[in-house]
DNA sequence: TTGAAGTATGCAACAGAAGTGCATTATTTT
DNA sequence: AAAATAATGCACTTCTGTTGCATACTTCAA
């Protein structure tokens, strides 16, 4: 048995033949993916099974959901031993506005928020938008 | 002249009167405005016109606008001296899961982010979900 | 004062993403 | 093999954001 059929059986996903595809496809990207992008690749499938591809990847813990602000949500898969918990896994996301790409900064984590009394933090998301160092060596 | 006629003003936005009642309707407002939310208030006028007079508002430093990952853009006007500019006046946003508001934490700065060599932060969106303190106290 | 230019508004239409319903197909269980 | 369960594919809807264009309103210079 594959790494990543492993990886949809841990997590109690079923290794069909589109999900084992689209979790390859989503470990060789280095950058975080849109279900457009999911469907580009995939030019055969269809995009409601990709969608729900994608959701069920983050219902069961496999991927975690971007809202980087372009309106367009992207996905990325977690990091190993990930739970999305607010303390230990959340770490935040660059855009370049110039190749317009957005990148899981998984060394950083998000530092200690700081809320007025009576509010309860749930979950975090952090948005830096700027040049990438790929982009900044052009 | 009115407080908000003057606001317009210094802004070099032409005090129109779907321009003035937006502003009022945003000054009045304590949480962060969708489009629709304007729409649904002044349901007489105009989608469009209420979209760009809120862009306007945008462009002309007035209001800002929030992402705060419910897929929904909101606005809010800024503060007294506020530039949007990275080190001194971007604030957190709460959206509370419960009640659905958005709310800015304008007394809450966000905290220096680290990022690796080569990256260049332009912008910075921090949003955290949970519970906001009215619905705590209920 | 009048006409031209510039600006704002209103209506219609479009684009893209997200999401739903339902029939069909595949897989698992009995 | 039949029944139950789960995944897929297609069509369609909803919602937000956005643009094009014609009309109305302002401003300003001749
Ligand atoms: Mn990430
Ligand atoms: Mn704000
Ligand atoms: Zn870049
Ligand atoms: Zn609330």
């Amino acid at each position: 048995m594959q790494d990543f059929e492993k990886i949809l059986e841990n997590n109690n996903v079923k290794p069909t033949a589109m999900r084992l595809l689209v979790l390859q496809f989503l470990l060789n990207k280095k950058v975080a993916t849109s279900l457009t992008d999911v469907e580009n690749y995939f030019d055969k499938s269809d995009r409601t099974t990709l969608y729900r591809t994608l959701k069920t990847f983050v219902e069961k813990g496999i991927s975690h959901k971007i809202d980087d602000g372009t309106g367009i949500t992207k996905y990325a898969l977690c990091e190993e031993n990930c739970h999305c918990e607010i303390d230990n896994d959340l770490h935040l996301h660059f855009h370049c506005t110039n190749c317009n790409e957005t990148i899981c900064i998984t060394d950083y984590k998000i530092p200690r928020i700081t809320l007025p009394t009576g509010y309860i933090a749930e979950n975090i998301n952090l948005v830096v938008k700027g040049i990438c160092d790929k982009c900044n060596k052009k």
